[in-house]
DNA sequence: CTTATTATTGGCTTTATGCCACTAATGTCA
DNA sequence: TGACATTAGTGGCATAAAGCCAATAATAAG
Protein backbone atom coordinates (compact mmCIF):
# COMPACT_ATOMS: atom_id res chain seq x y z
CA UNK A 1 0.00 0.00 0.00
CA UNK A 2 1.44 3.47 -1.16
CA UNK A 3 1.75 5.40 1.95
CA UNK A 4 4.09 8.29 1.27
CA UNK A 5 2.69 11.62 -0.73
CA UNK A 6 4.32 12.67 -3.94
CA UNK A 7 7.47 15.05 -3.13
CA UNK A 8 8.72 17.79 -4.88
CA UNK A 9 12.39 17.84 -5.80
CA UNK A 10 14.55 20.23 -7.76
CA UNK A 11 13.83 18.89 -11.47
CA UNK A 12 10.44 17.98 -12.40
CA UNK A 13 9.94 14.30 -12.52
CA UNK A 14 9.18 12.20 -15.47
CA UNK A 15 5.84 10.65 -15.32
CA UNK A 16 7.51 7.10 -15.26
CA UNK A 17 9.08 8.03 -12.51
CA UNK A 18 6.11 10.06 -10.61
CA UNK A 19 4.61 6.85 -11.10
CA UNK A 20 7.50 4.93 -9.22
CA UNK A 21 7.34 7.44 -6.35
CA UNK A 22 3.47 7.49 -6.01
CA UNK A 23 3.59 3.48 -5.54
CA UNK A 24 6.46 2.97 -3.40
CA UNK A 25 6.18 1.61 -0.14
CA UNK A 26 8.61 2.85 2.28
CA UNK A 27 8.91 -0.71 4.33
CA UNK A 28 9.87 -2.55 1.07
CA UNK A 29 13.26 -2.44 2.61
CA UNK A 30 13.27 -2.73 6.31
CA UNK A 31 15.32 0.01 8.20
CA UNK A 32 16.75 -0.41 11.18
CA UNK A 33 16.23 1.79 13.61
CA UNK A 34 17.88 5.04 13.44
CA UNK A 35 18.42 7.38 16.26
CA UNK A 36 21.07 10.78 17.34
CA UNK A 37 22.63 10.72 20.47
CA UNK A 38 24.47 13.77 22.11
CA UNK A 39 27.79 13.96 23.97
CA UNK A 40 27.15 17.10 26.67
CA UNK A 41 30.42 18.28 28.41
CA UNK A 42 31.29 20.99 29.83
CA UNK A 43 34.10 21.81 32.93
CA UNK A 44 33.51 22.65 36.56
CA UNK A 45 35.27 22.53 39.67
CA UNK A 46 38.33 21.76 37.59
CA UNK A 47 36.61 19.06 36.32
CA UNK A 48 35.55 17.49 32.95
CA UNK A 49 31.94 16.55 33.44
CA UNK A 50 29.32 14.91 30.59
CA UNK A 51 25.72 14.50 31.06
CA UNK A 52 23.93 12.11 31.43
CA UNK A 53 19.62 11.30 31.28
CA UNK A 54 18.29 8.43 33.60
CA UNK A 55 16.12 6.70 31.05
CA UNK A 56 12.80 6.12 31.86
CA UNK A 57 11.29 3.16 29.71
CA UNK A 58 12.00 0.29 28.27
CA UNK A 59 14.62 -0.70 26.95
CA UNK A 60 17.46 -0.43 28.94
CA UNK A 61 15.30 1.23 31.84
CA UNK A 62 17.00 3.21 34.88
CA UNK A 63 19.99 2.96 33.14
CA UNK A 64 21.85 6.28 32.40
CA UNK A 65 22.64 7.07 29.04
CA UNK A 66 23.21 9.73 26.90
CA UNK A 67 20.55 12.09 26.05
CA UNK A 68 19.30 11.49 22.38
CA UNK A 69 16.28 9.66 20.57
CA UNK A 70 14.97 8.93 17.32
CA UNK A 71 14.14 11.71 14.59
CA UNK A 72 10.53 13.37 14.50
CA UNK A 73 9.42 12.71 10.91
CA UNK A 74 7.12 15.39 10.82
CA UNK A 75 8.70 18.16 12.96
CA UNK A 76 12.94 17.71 11.58
CA UNK A 77 14.05 18.69 8.67
CA UNK A 78 17.59 17.13 8.90
CA UNK A 79 19.94 14.68 11.92
CA UNK A 80 22.02 17.86 13.26
CA UNK A 81 18.51 19.88 14.18
CA UNK A 82 17.08 16.46 15.72
CA UNK A 83 20.58 16.75 17.79
CA UNK A 84 20.06 20.39 18.56
CA UNK A 85 16.42 19.35 19.59
CA UNK A 86 17.71 16.81 22.30
CA UNK A 87 20.29 19.38 23.58
CA UNK A 88 17.47 22.18 23.89
CA UNK A 89 15.41 19.99 25.74
CA UNK A 90 17.82 18.68 28.27
CA UNK A 91 19.71 22.04 28.83
CA UNK A 92 17.63 25.01 27.23
CA UNK A 93 20.86 25.89 25.10
CA UNK A 94 20.77 26.38 21.59
CA UNK A 95 23.38 26.85 19.02
CA UNK A 96 26.89 26.42 20.48
CA UNK A 97 29.68 24.24 19.41
CA UNK A 98 27.60 21.10 17.84
CA UNK A 99 29.91 18.22 16.16
CA UNK A 100 29.28 15.17 14.43
CA UNK A 101 31.69 12.83 15.94
CA UNK A 102 30.80 9.32 14.46
CA UNK A 103 27.84 6.56 13.45
CA UNK A 104 28.08 3.69 14.85
CA UNK A 105 25.21 0.78 13.83
CA UNK A 106 25.31 -2.82 13.85
CA UNK A 107 22.86 -5.78 14.97
CA UNK A 108 23.29 -6.00 18.77
CA UNK A 109 23.93 -2.97 20.42
CA UNK A 110 19.93 -2.13 20.98
CA UNK A 111 17.74 -5.44 21.96
CA UNK A 112 15.01 -3.89 19.84
CA UNK A 113 16.80 -5.29 16.49
CA UNK A 114 19.10 -3.88 13.94
CA UNK A 115 19.99 0.48 14.93
CA UNK A 116 22.27 2.38 13.50
CA UNK A 117 22.80 6.38 15.79
CA UNK A 118 24.96 8.78 14.98
CA UNK A 119 26.56 10.94 17.65
CA UNK A 120 27.03 14.61 18.34
CA UNK A 121 29.41 16.33 20.88
CA UNK A 122 28.80 19.54 22.31
CA UNK A 123 31.27 21.89 24.33
CA UNK A 124 29.21 24.49 26.74
CA UNK A 125 29.70 26.62 29.61
CA UNK A 126 28.76 25.34 33.03
CA UNK A 127 25.08 25.30 33.85
CA UNK A 128 23.77 23.83 37.21
CA UNK A 129 21.18 21.39 35.98
CA UNK A 130 18.53 22.76 38.19
CA UNK A 131 18.78 25.80 35.76
CA UNK A 132 17.65 23.64 32.61
CA UNK A 133 13.90 24.06 31.34
CA UNK A 134 12.40 20.49 31.55
CA UNK A 135 13.51 17.40 32.70
CA UNK A 136 15.73 18.44 35.00
CA UNK A 137 14.63 15.48 37.52
CA UNK A 138 16.33 12.90 35.46
CA UNK A 139 19.37 14.80 33.67
CA UNK A 140 22.75 15.23 35.86
CA UNK A 141 26.25 16.43 35.24
CA UNK A 142 29.12 13.47 35.81
CA UNK A 143 32.58 13.99 36.06
CA UNK A 144 33.51 12.23 33.29
CA UNK A 145 35.94 9.82 35.10
CA UNK A 146 32.90 8.44 37.32
CA UNK A 147 30.48 8.51 34.42
CA UNK A 148 32.61 5.93 32.76
CA UNK A 149 32.27 3.64 36.34
CA UNK A 150 28.59 3.51 35.54
CA UNK A 151 26.77 0.83 33.59
CA UNK A 152 25.48 2.85 30.72
CA UNK A 153 22.72 1.74 28.79
CA UNK A 154 23.19 0.38 25.36
CA UNK A 155 27.08 1.04 23.78
CA UNK A 156 26.67 4.75 25.48
CA UNK A 157 30.04 3.47 27.19
CA UNK A 158 31.59 3.33 23.71
CA UNK A 159 29.87 6.40 22.33
CA UNK A 160 30.94 8.41 25.74
CA UNK A 161 34.73 7.60 25.31
CA UNK A 162 34.52 8.46 21.35
CA UNK A 163 33.00 11.60 21.84
CA UNK A 164 36.00 12.57 24.58
CA UNK A 165 38.60 10.79 22.34
CA UNK A 166 37.13 13.46 19.44
CA UNK A 167 37.33 16.50 21.97
CA UNK A 168 40.89 16.05 22.78
CA UNK A 169 41.53 15.93 19.16
CA UNK A 170 40.17 18.64 18.09
CA UNK A 171 41.68 20.33 21.50
CA UNK A 172 45.13 19.89 20.04
CA UNK A 173 44.80 21.76 16.51
CA UNK A 174 41.94 24.45 16.98
CA UNK A 175 40.85 27.10 19.50
CA UNK A 176 37.54 24.73 21.07
CA UNK A 177 37.88 25.44 24.90
CA UNK A 178 37.17 28.74 24.53
CA UNK A 179 33.39 27.60 23.83
CA UNK A 180 33.86 26.30 28.04
CA UNK A 181 34.38 29.43 29.16
CA UNK A 182 32.34 32.26 30.28
CA UNK A 183 33.80 35.41 28.47
CA UNK A 184 35.53 37.51 29.49
CA UNK A 185 38.39 34.85 30.95
CA UNK A 186 42.00 35.76 31.71
CA UNK A 187 45.09 33.55 30.01
CA UNK A 188 44.96 31.69 32.77
CA UNK A 189 41.52 30.03 32.92
CA UNK A 190 41.63 29.78 29.20
CA UNK A 191 45.12 27.67 29.25
CA UNK A 192 43.24 25.45 32.48
CA UNK A 193 40.38 24.72 30.05
CA UNK A 194 42.71 23.50 27.27
CA UNK A 195 44.92 21.44 29.90
CA UNK A 196 41.71 20.10 31.40
CA UNK A 197 40.64 19.00 27.80
CA UNK A 198 44.16 17.29 26.31
CA UNK A 199 44.77 15.67 29.75
CA UNK A 200 48.26 17.42 30.05
CA UNK A 201 50.07 19.96 31.03
CA UNK A 202 51.33 22.82 28.91
CA UNK A 203 53.79 25.36 29.20
CA UNK A 204 53.11 28.58 30.42
CA UNK A 205 54.89 30.60 27.29
CA UNK A 206 54.55 28.46 24.82
CA UNK A 207 50.67 28.24 25.16
CA UNK A 208 50.71 32.57 25.40
CA UNK A 209 52.64 33.08 22.48
CA UNK A 210 50.23 30.26 20.58
CA UNK A 211 47.44 32.28 21.40
CA UNK A 212 48.94 36.08 21.01
CA UNK A 213 50.12 34.53 16.95
CA UNK A 214 46.44 33.33 16.35
CA UNK A 215 45.22 36.69 16.94
CA UNK A 216 42.32 35.59 18.44
CA UNK A 217 41.27 37.01 21.34
CA UNK A 218 40.72 40.78 21.98
CA UNK A 219 41.85 42.31 25.43
CA UNK A 220 38.63 44.25 27.70
CA UNK A 221 40.67 45.18 30.62
CA UNK A 222 41.60 43.38 33.60
CA UNK A 223 40.38 41.31 35.99
CA UNK A 224 40.86 39.89 39.91
CA UNK A 225 43.28 36.79 39.22
CA UNK A 226 42.20 33.01 40.16
CA UNK A 227 42.22 33.11 44.22
CA UNK A 228 42.02 36.54 44.48
CA UNK A 229 45.33 36.99 45.28
CA UNK A 230 48.37 38.18 43.36
CA UNK A 231 48.74 39.99 40.05
CA UNK A 232 45.41 41.05 38.28
CA UNK A 233 45.04 39.29 34.68
CA UNK A 234 44.28 40.72 31.96
CA UNK A 235 40.97 39.60 30.39
CA UNK A 236 39.82 38.84 26.84
CA UNK A 237 36.78 38.00 24.73
CA UNK A 238 37.13 35.33 21.47
CA UNK A 239 37.79 37.50 18.36
CA UNK A 240 35.33 37.13 15.81
CA UNK A 241 35.80 34.14 13.55
CA UNK A 242 38.19 32.92 15.86
CA UNK A 243 36.41 29.27 16.14
CA UNK A 244 37.74 28.80 12.74
CA UNK A 245 41.09 29.18 13.27
CA UNK A 246 43.70 25.89 13.08
CA UNK A 247 47.32 25.65 14.13
CA UNK A 248 49.72 23.76 11.75
CA UNK A 249 51.27 22.24 14.55
CA UNK A 250 50.08 20.33 17.84
CA UNK A 251 52.06 20.58 21.42
CA UNK A 252 54.76 18.00 22.29
CA UNK A 253 53.66 14.49 23.14
CA UNK B 1 2.01 -7.42 15.33
CA UNK B 2 5.46 -7.98 16.87
CA UNK B 3 7.91 -9.17 14.28
CA UNK B 4 10.81 -9.10 15.76
CA UNK B 5 12.09 -12.78 17.81
CA UNK B 6 13.70 -12.37 21.45
CA UNK B 7 17.29 -11.06 21.01
CA UNK B 8 20.23 -12.27 23.10
CA UNK B 9 21.73 -9.44 25.31
CA UNK B 10 25.04 -9.36 27.62
CA UNK B 11 23.40 -9.45 30.63
CA UNK B 12 20.10 -11.59 31.11
CA UNK B 13 16.88 -9.06 31.18
CA UNK B 14 13.90 -8.85 33.56
CA UNK B 15 10.38 -10.70 32.98
CA UNK B 16 9.48 -7.55 32.93
CA UNK B 17 12.33 -6.04 30.04
CA UNK B 18 11.92 -9.20 28.08
CA UNK B 19 7.92 -8.77 27.80
CA UNK B 20 8.27 -5.60 26.67
CA UNK B 21 10.89 -6.66 23.74
CA UNK B 22 8.52 -9.20 23.20
CA UNK B 23 5.91 -7.31 22.07
CA UNK B 24 8.26 -4.70 20.73
CA UNK B 25 6.82 -3.49 17.04
CA UNK B 26 9.64 -2.32 15.26
CA UNK B 27 7.82 0.56 13.70
CA UNK B 28 5.92 1.43 16.38
CA UNK B 29 8.09 4.92 15.80
CA UNK B 30 8.69 4.88 11.46
CA UNK B 31 12.86 5.00 11.10
CA UNK B 32 13.95 7.06 7.98
CA UNK B 33 15.64 5.38 5.24
CA UNK B 34 19.23 4.12 5.80
CA UNK B 35 22.13 3.74 3.41
CA UNK B 36 25.87 3.71 3.15
CA UNK B 37 27.86 5.01 0.08
CA UNK B 38 31.62 4.59 -0.10
CA UNK B 39 33.58 7.18 -2.38
CA UNK B 40 36.19 5.08 -3.84
CA UNK B 41 39.37 6.75 -5.01
CA UNK B 42 42.58 6.23 -6.88
CA UNK B 43 45.34 7.57 -8.77
CA UNK B 44 45.78 7.03 -12.22
CA UNK B 45 47.23 8.91 -15.15
CA UNK B 46 48.24 11.52 -13.15
CA UNK B 47 45.25 12.36 -11.62
CA UNK B 48 43.15 11.84 -8.84
CA UNK B 49 39.60 9.23 -9.80
CA UNK B 50 36.73 8.28 -7.97
CA UNK B 51 34.44 5.42 -8.52
CA UNK B 52 30.76 5.82 -10.03
CA UNK B 53 28.11 3.74 -10.86
CA UNK B 54 25.48 4.43 -13.10
CA UNK B 55 22.37 3.58 -11.23
CA UNK B 56 19.67 0.92 -13.01
CA UNK B 57 16.57 1.76 -11.13
CA UNK B 58 14.73 4.47 -9.88
CA UNK B 59 14.94 6.43 -8.25
CA UNK B 60 17.24 9.04 -10.03
CA UNK B 61 17.33 6.15 -12.82
CA UNK B 62 20.54 6.45 -15.16
CA UNK B 63 22.37 8.94 -13.43
CA UNK B 64 25.63 8.69 -12.07
CA UNK B 65 25.94 7.78 -8.26
CA UNK B 66 28.15 6.25 -5.58
CA UNK B 67 28.15 2.35 -4.81
CA UNK B 68 26.25 2.29 -1.41
CA UNK B 69 22.99 0.91 -0.86
CA UNK B 70 20.60 -0.63 1.98
CA UNK B 71 21.75 -2.52 4.76
CA UNK B 72 21.30 -5.91 4.37
CA UNK B 73 19.59 -6.94 8.25
CA UNK B 74 19.98 -11.09 7.63
CA UNK B 75 23.44 -10.83 6.80
CA UNK B 76 25.76 -7.25 7.99
CA UNK B 77 26.22 -7.10 11.37
CA UNK B 78 27.41 -3.42 11.42
CA UNK B 79 27.83 -1.15 9.11
CA UNK B 80 31.40 -0.91 7.70
CA UNK B 81 30.57 -3.91 6.64
CA UNK B 82 28.12 -2.96 4.33
CA UNK B 83 30.18 -0.83 3.25
CA UNK B 84 32.67 -3.42 2.47
CA UNK B 85 30.30 -5.36 1.00
CA UNK B 86 29.39 -2.69 -1.68
CA UNK B 87 33.24 -2.26 -1.89
CA UNK B 88 34.05 -5.59 -2.95
CA UNK B 89 31.05 -6.16 -5.15
CA UNK B 90 31.75 -3.26 -6.84
CA UNK B 91 35.66 -3.37 -7.15
CA UNK B 92 36.52 -7.15 -6.00
CA UNK B 93 38.66 -5.58 -3.39
CA UNK B 94 38.79 -6.36 0.27
CA UNK B 95 39.59 -4.45 3.39
CA UNK B 96 41.90 -1.69 1.77
CA UNK B 97 42.11 1.84 4.13
CA UNK B 98 37.87 2.07 4.88
CA UNK B 99 37.11 5.68 6.64
CA UNK B 100 33.41 7.04 8.07
CA UNK B 101 33.26 10.69 6.87
CA UNK B 102 29.99 11.79 7.65
CA UNK B 103 26.49 11.35 8.30
CA UNK B 104 24.23 13.12 6.14
CA UNK B 105 20.40 13.07 6.91
CA UNK B 106 17.31 15.12 6.20
CA UNK B 107 13.68 14.78 4.41
CA UNK B 108 14.36 15.87 1.55
CA UNK B 109 17.36 14.21 -0.04
CA UNK B 110 15.84 11.78 -1.32
CA UNK B 111 12.15 11.62 -3.52
CA UNK B 112 10.97 8.29 -1.39
CA UNK B 113 10.96 9.70 1.92
CA UNK B 114 12.74 11.00 5.12
CA UNK B 115 16.71 9.44 4.79
CA UNK B 116 19.85 8.70 6.10
CA UNK B 117 23.48 8.18 4.54
CA UNK B 118 26.74 6.97 6.64
CA UNK B 119 29.56 8.31 3.87
CA UNK B 120 32.54 5.81 3.99
CA UNK B 121 35.52 6.73 1.97
CA UNK B 122 38.30 4.80 0.16
CA UNK B 123 41.46 4.85 -1.17
CA UNK B 124 42.90 2.06 -3.34
CA UNK B 125 45.50 1.36 -5.76
CA UNK B 126 44.65 1.60 -9.41
CA UNK B 127 42.50 -1.75 -11.25
CA UNK B 128 40.74 -0.84 -14.79
CA UNK B 129 37.22 -1.16 -14.09
CA UNK B 130 37.37 -4.45 -16.98
CA UNK B 131 38.84 -5.99 -14.23
CA UNK B 132 35.90 -5.90 -11.59
CA UNK B 133 34.38 -8.96 -10.82
CA UNK B 134 30.66 -8.10 -11.19
CA UNK B 135 28.86 -4.98 -12.55
CA UNK B 136 31.61 -4.09 -15.28
CA UNK B 137 28.96 -2.25 -17.21
CA UNK B 138 27.52 0.40 -14.55
CA UNK B 139 30.93 1.00 -12.85
CA UNK B 140 33.06 3.83 -14.27
CA UNK B 141 36.45 5.76 -12.94
CA UNK B 142 36.04 9.40 -13.10
CA UNK B 143 38.38 11.92 -13.43
CA UNK B 144 37.36 13.94 -9.88
CA UNK B 145 37.35 16.87 -11.82
CA UNK B 146 35.10 15.63 -14.51
CA UNK B 147 32.70 13.94 -11.52
CA UNK B 148 31.99 17.08 -10.43
CA UNK B 149 30.58 18.41 -13.89
CA UNK B 150 28.12 15.32 -13.96
CA UNK B 151 24.57 15.65 -12.92
CA UNK B 152 24.82 12.95 -10.01
CA UNK B 153 21.98 11.45 -8.36
CA UNK B 154 20.58 12.35 -4.69
CA UNK B 155 23.29 14.70 -3.39
CA UNK B 156 26.47 12.95 -3.85
CA UNK B 157 27.56 15.57 -5.30
CA UNK B 158 28.25 17.11 -1.94
CA UNK B 159 28.84 13.80 -0.38
CA UNK B 160 31.48 13.28 -3.19
CA UNK B 161 32.96 16.71 -2.16
CA UNK B 162 33.09 15.70 1.47
CA UNK B 163 34.42 12.52 1.24
CA UNK B 164 37.55 13.95 -1.29
CA UNK B 165 38.28 17.29 1.70
CA UNK B 166 38.39 14.35 4.18
CA UNK B 167 41.26 12.70 1.59
CA UNK B 168 42.99 15.55 1.46
CA UNK B 169 42.80 16.54 5.45
CA UNK B 170 44.32 13.09 5.88
CA UNK B 171 47.11 13.22 3.52
CA UNK B 172 48.28 16.61 5.68
CA UNK B 173 49.16 13.98 8.70
CA UNK B 174 49.07 10.66 7.90
CA UNK B 175 50.94 8.44 4.95
CA UNK B 176 47.78 7.32 3.67
CA UNK B 177 48.83 7.63 0.22
CA UNK B 178 51.19 4.28 0.44
CA UNK B 179 47.87 2.85 0.31
CA UNK B 180 47.12 4.19 -3.54
CA UNK B 181 51.12 2.58 -4.43
CA UNK B 182 51.76 -0.66 -5.99
CA UNK B 183 54.66 -1.68 -3.59
CA UNK B 184 57.94 -1.32 -3.94
CA UNK B 185 57.75 2.65 -5.09
CA UNK B 186 60.13 5.39 -5.45
CA UNK B 187 60.08 8.38 -3.13
CA UNK B 188 59.17 10.82 -6.29
CA UNK B 189 56.18 8.45 -6.94
CA UNK B 190 55.39 8.91 -2.94
CA UNK B 191 55.72 12.39 -3.21
CA UNK B 192 53.56 12.81 -6.23
CA UNK B 193 50.89 10.94 -4.76
CA UNK B 194 51.10 13.10 -1.84
CA UNK B 195 51.14 16.50 -4.03
CA UNK B 196 47.45 14.85 -5.84
CA UNK B 197 46.15 14.34 -3.14
CA UNK B 198 46.88 17.13 -1.44
CA UNK B 199 46.36 19.77 -4.32
CA UNK B 200 49.69 21.67 -3.49
CA UNK B 201 53.25 20.60 -4.52
CA UNK B 202 56.06 19.74 -2.01
CA UNK B 203 59.40 20.72 -1.84
CA UNK B 204 61.58 17.48 -2.30
CA UNK B 205 63.58 17.82 0.34
CA UNK B 206 61.34 18.46 3.40
CA UNK B 207 59.03 15.57 2.08
CA UNK B 208 62.22 13.30 2.22
CA UNK B 209 63.51 14.28 5.88
CA UNK B 210 59.75 13.86 6.87
CA UNK B 211 59.14 10.48 5.74
CA UNK B 212 62.88 9.83 6.40
CA UNK B 213 62.46 10.60 9.98
CA UNK B 214 58.78 8.80 10.32
CA UNK B 215 60.98 5.69 9.76
CA UNK B 216 57.78 4.07 7.63
CA UNK B 217 59.36 2.76 4.77
CA UNK B 218 61.97 -0.23 4.45
CA UNK B 219 64.29 0.19 1.25
CA UNK B 220 64.28 -2.80 -1.00
CA UNK B 221 66.43 -2.43 -3.54
CA UNK B 222 66.45 0.00 -7.02
CA UNK B 223 64.76 0.68 -9.75
CA UNK B 224 64.15 2.62 -12.77
CA UNK B 225 63.63 6.19 -12.53
CA UNK B 226 60.02 7.85 -14.05
CA UNK B 227 59.88 7.92 -17.38
CA UNK B 228 63.09 5.36 -17.94
CA UNK B 229 65.39 8.22 -17.88
CA UNK B 230 67.95 9.82 -15.25
CA UNK B 231 69.57 8.13 -12.36
CA UNK B 232 67.70 4.90 -10.64
CA UNK B 233 65.87 5.52 -7.80
CA UNK B 234 65.60 3.14 -4.47
CA UNK B 235 62.47 1.46 -3.88
CA UNK B 236 60.29 1.55 -0.48
CA UNK B 237 57.42 -1.06 0.88
CA UNK B 238 55.56 0.40 3.79
CA UNK B 239 56.99 -0.71 7.12
CA UNK B 240 54.53 -2.64 9.20
CA UNK B 241 52.45 -0.59 11.30
CA UNK B 242 53.57 2.48 9.36
CA UNK B 243 49.40 3.63 8.10
CA UNK B 244 49.29 4.72 12.23
CA UNK B 245 51.78 7.26 12.15
CA UNK B 246 50.95 10.81 12.78
CA UNK B 247 52.72 14.07 12.09
CA UNK B 248 52.90 16.53 14.70
CA UNK B 249 52.85 19.29 11.93
CA UNK B 250 51.42 20.04 8.84
CA UNK B 251 52.97 21.18 5.62
CA UNK B 252 52.92 25.29 5.11
CA UNK B 253 49.43 26.63 4.06
C1' DC C 1 83.01 12.51 -23.49
C1' DT C 2 79.12 15.72 -23.25
C1' DT C 3 74.55 16.56 -22.15
C1' DA C 4 69.95 15.77 -20.50
C1' DT C 5 67.39 13.85 -16.89
C1' DT C 6 66.10 12.16 -12.66
C1' DA C 7 67.71 10.99 -7.67
C1' DT C 8 69.80 12.31 -3.50
C1' DT C 9 72.04 15.22 -0.17
C1' DG C 10 74.27 19.48 2.12
C1' DG C 11 73.64 23.41 4.48
C1' DC C 12 71.62 27.56 5.80
C1' DT C 13 67.08 30.04 6.96
C1' DT C 14 62.64 30.36 9.12
C1' DT C 15 58.99 29.21 12.23
C1' DA C 16 57.10 27.55 16.33
C1' DT C 17 57.54 25.09 20.46
C1' DG C 18 60.32 23.74 24.99
C1' DC C 19 62.52 25.35 28.93
C1' DC C 20 63.33 28.14 32.67
C1' DA C 21 64.46 32.07 35.01
C1' DC C 22 63.38 36.78 35.79
C1' DT C 23 60.37 40.84 36.39
C1' DA C 24 55.56 42.90 37.58
C1' DA C 25 51.50 43.75 40.36
C1' DT C 26 48.73 42.80 43.97
C1' DG C 27 47.20 41.31 48.95
C1' DT C 28 48.68 39.74 53.56
C1' DC C 29 50.68 39.84 57.76
C1' DA C 30 54.00 40.76 61.14
C1' DT D 1 55.59 49.79 56.01
C1' DG D 2 58.24 46.39 54.30
C1' DA D 3 59.19 41.44 53.54
C1' DC D 4 56.75 37.64 51.50
C1' DA D 5 53.52 34.84 49.13
C1' DT D 6 51.02 34.49 44.99
C1' DT D 7 49.58 34.93 40.49
C1' DA D 8 50.55 37.35 35.75
C1' DG D 9 53.48 38.21 32.14
C1' DT D 10 58.16 38.42 29.50
C1' DG D 11 63.16 37.57 27.91
C1' DG D 12 66.15 34.74 25.84
C1' DC D 13 68.22 30.80 24.23
C1' DA D 14 67.70 25.76 22.84
C1' DT D 15 65.47 22.45 19.89
C1' DA D 16 62.68 20.47 16.19
C1' DA D 17 60.96 20.43 11.77
C1' DA D 18 59.89 22.77 7.57
C1' DG D 19 61.42 26.06 3.58
C1' DC D 20 64.77 27.07 0.19
C1' DC D 21 68.08 26.34 -3.15
C1' DA D 22 72.07 24.68 -5.00
C1' DA D 23 75.53 20.96 -5.42
C1' DT D 24 76.53 16.26 -6.34
C1' DA D 25 75.38 11.31 -8.13
C1' DA D 26 73.92 7.93 -11.46
C1' DT D 27 72.11 6.67 -15.56
C1' DA D 28 70.93 6.82 -20.92
C1' DA D 29 71.34 8.97 -25.38
C1' DG D 30 74.15 10.94 -28.81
Amino acid sequence: MPSTTPRLTATSLSAEEQAYLDHYDPQTYLSPLFSVDVAIFTLHDGELKVLLVQRGDFPEKSKWALPGGFVDLKEDTNIEITARRKLLSKTGIDAPLLEQVATTGNASRDPRGWSVTTLYMALITYAPTADFVDSVADARWFSYKEALTLELAFDHFQLVQQARERLKNKTAYTVLPIHVLKAPFSLAQLQKAFELLMEKTLEKKSFRRRIANAEMLKEVGEGVPEGGKGRPAALYIPAPGSEKHLFTRAFKD
